[in-house]
DNA sequence: GAGTGGTCTAGACCACACC
DNA sequence: GTGTGGTCTAGACCACTCA
């Protein structure tokens, strides 16, 4: 076959499977057919099939399993996420009706980076809980959040962990805190491997990295977070 | 060479080459090694070689260019675009003393889609302008922006686009106008192959949409507007 | 024409899932 | 073991830039 007939292969082929998903012939949660297979329908080599395949990927249409085949990703309508001082995500998912939860990946105690500690106004020596939540949305990992505390604020933290489910629901009850949003910033990027892992997404895929601060109703730092979000599961929508 | 003694080997070679950039070795603005040297240098086949590339050029920190070589991307601390119900892009990037301008690079008038006109809250029949806007930070393409206005709101609008650098700058003189956002919201996502294009960066690099509504002083409808903004060029703050 | 990146073919072996 | 996706090799031709 021509290198170029009209337009690139790879990316003809991928039209045609999305196509394909569109119109239901392939439907979600469903396999496409593998790439020996696509090969054969194509008549191309595999190298061209895999090019296409990761175009697909990206775009957020199919996530490829090792050894198991290309699955067709569920066709969800994004998360509207609204931000606002007051907001929560347990709050944010419970008001659109989304089932949800969150579960603790790892906590330490220690000093804070550099970023931490001024983002904090924290003095030399003082200490923090370094939290990584991560958080499902219907059962599908949408964010993973790491979340950092001045140790002084939520003395035995970890004494609550147990039961883990929501960290602004563990504040209120323990230590009586309404966190409020004081900024936030955001960026898209792409994941580091670490977080596309647990995110159960290819490295290429693009994330929404959200970093905030949090304040104490008075207006001390209380808590300083960068989340990093799904972004093909996530829309976030703010008010003026 | 076995294809993993611990590592990826695409993925070793993209941080090798990332090393030499963050180093100094390579310099911003030249060019890496050509494919085949690299090659050469690290004892692998092309097609590794064009994976650690992709990588890198998904990251941010490479462009390839087709029969000239593979440019290191000027390291750009990102723009901080402050959101808020009076931003505007000019003004933005004036308070942070950075060099901008604007482009228009098409507009028309006609009917508006469905979903501009639910936004924009309009009657059936009623007729839209639609700009499309690409803004540059330091003569390097930052966003394009469609833009969408009421017909009856700027009346003859297509008469003020001679040496347009400004939309804000053109509201405000000819029809006194400042539009006050009422709601923006954002994902990440890729690019269309159009806007890649005009953006100049490959399709595989993530972008931000952001989805705005601004309206009148008062309250009514004026604007609805979806820019496109390369990511790594550009964070968002919000502050309350 | 020489050199560069872009696309494609053909074939190999590895890691993983499932039977 | 068989089939799947993941990584890598070797080699080809095309499109583009520049001298």
């Amino acid at each position: 076959m021509k290198v170029q007939d009209e337009a690139i292969l790879h990316l003809q082929i991928a039209e045609s499977i999305i196509e394909k998903i569109r119109s239901g012939e392939y439907r979600e949660s469903e396999k496409i057919p593998s790439e020996n297979e696509l090969c054969r329908q194509f008549h191309v080599n595999r190298h061209v099939v895999r090019q296409a395949i990761a175009r697909m990927t990206n775009l957020g249409w199919v996530t490829p399993v090792q050894g198991k085949g290309c699955y067709i990703n569920r066709i969800m309508k994004p998360v509207q996420y609204v931000l606002s001082s007051q907001t929560r995500f347990s709050e944010n998912m419970s008001n659109q009706g989304v089932p949800h939860k969150s579960k603790l990946l790892h906590w330490e105690a220690g000093l804070p980076s550099e970023e931490e500690r001024t983002h904090l106004q924290l003095k030399k020596n003082e200490t923090v809980y370094r939290l990584e939540i991560l958080r499902y949305v219907d059962d599908t990992p949408m964010s993973v959040t790491t979340t950092v505390f001045p140790e002084a604020e939520v003395p035995g933290l970890e004494n609550y962990f147990e039961g883990f489910h929501s960290l602004y629901g563990l504040l209120e009850t323990y230590y009586q805190f309404r966190p409020v949003r004081s900024k936030s910033i955001f960026h898209a990027s792409l994941p580091f491997l670490k977080d596309a892992k647990v995110l159960r997404i290819p490295e290429s895929v693009p994330i929404v990295q959200i970093e905030s601060l949090m304040n104490h109703p008075g207006g001390s730092p209380l808590e300083y977070s960068v989340a990093r979000v799904r972004s093909d599961m996530h829309r976030c929508l703010i008010e003026f």
